[in-house]
DNA sequence: CGTTGCAGATTACAGGCGTAATCCAGTCAG
DNA sequence: CTGACTGGATTACGCCTGTAATCTGCAACG
């Protein structure tokens, strides 16, 4: 079982991208990236993809002479990891009070109380 | 409106304690500490305590020779900071997937779900 | 009163993070 | 061929974090 690189708040934005895109050279994520958000520099995003590349949450393939990244670990895997660190750390770790928190915090259209609810009831089923 | 001081993983940890137990000694805090994970380093814990102070998270009164120290910030404010912060940067800001992913990834027992249903319905009234 | 011991203040130190600039090699324009 | 350009590699740098150790002043012990 492969351990999960801890990714950083910047990174989660080349990470984002990565996984939405797929296989991209380093000038597509960058593009991407000020699509996003103008104030991106180019040479901060390609040392962001070297540390990522250093903790192998992206790989690269040679392709000419470029380099083409893609992702090594799955956005389900991280956002797993992530989702318990904030859980441990701001509720500890019990989900219920969390839950609460999110649900009374915005206001939910009836839409999605709706959606909810389903999701809820279909988790009972199991 | 004052602004969130941003808490690190560890520091968490000491105003877990600040936020229930209330006005405390650093010894006190440390103690509490130990309890909970018998490998923290009293020094570690005071360091800590000045980053926090540094920080206006915490705040202390003299009493004697020693700090009786005390939150600066409400557990509430913090919870709400980082809950942002965290559905932000790994969901996207869009809480549906995120309970979605919660309420998933964990088996609620019946009595949870129920209360998550209830929970809803309430929200559904304003 | 001198010594020891604790509380708090100051200092340490490596590794991570955000943010880039500089260096170097291969490619394309002339 | 040669200089300019471009993409990747290396280096920079100050602040933050985790983890402590050392320094200092007052207080209690003997």
């Amino acid at each position: 079982m492969k351990s999960i690189p801890r990714i950083t708040e910047t990174e989660w934005e080349l990470m984002q991208i990565a996984w939405s895109r797929g296989p991209a050279t380093a000038q597509e994520i960058f593009d991407a990236l000020v699509v996003r958000d103008a104030s991106w520099h180019p040479k901060t995003a390609r040392t962001l993809l070297n540390r990522l590349v250093k903790k192998k949450a992206l790989g690269y393939r040679k392709e000419g002479r470029t380099y083409v990244y893609r992702p090594l670990v799955t956005e389900g895997d991280c956002v797993g990891a992530e989702s318990t660190s904030f859980l441990d750390r701001v509720f500890g770790g019990s989900l219920k009070p969390m839950l609460a928190h999110f649900v009374e915090r915005e206001k939910l259209t009836l839409k999605e109380i709706n959606e909810l609810k389903a999701l809820l009831e279909r988790s009972e089923e199991k």
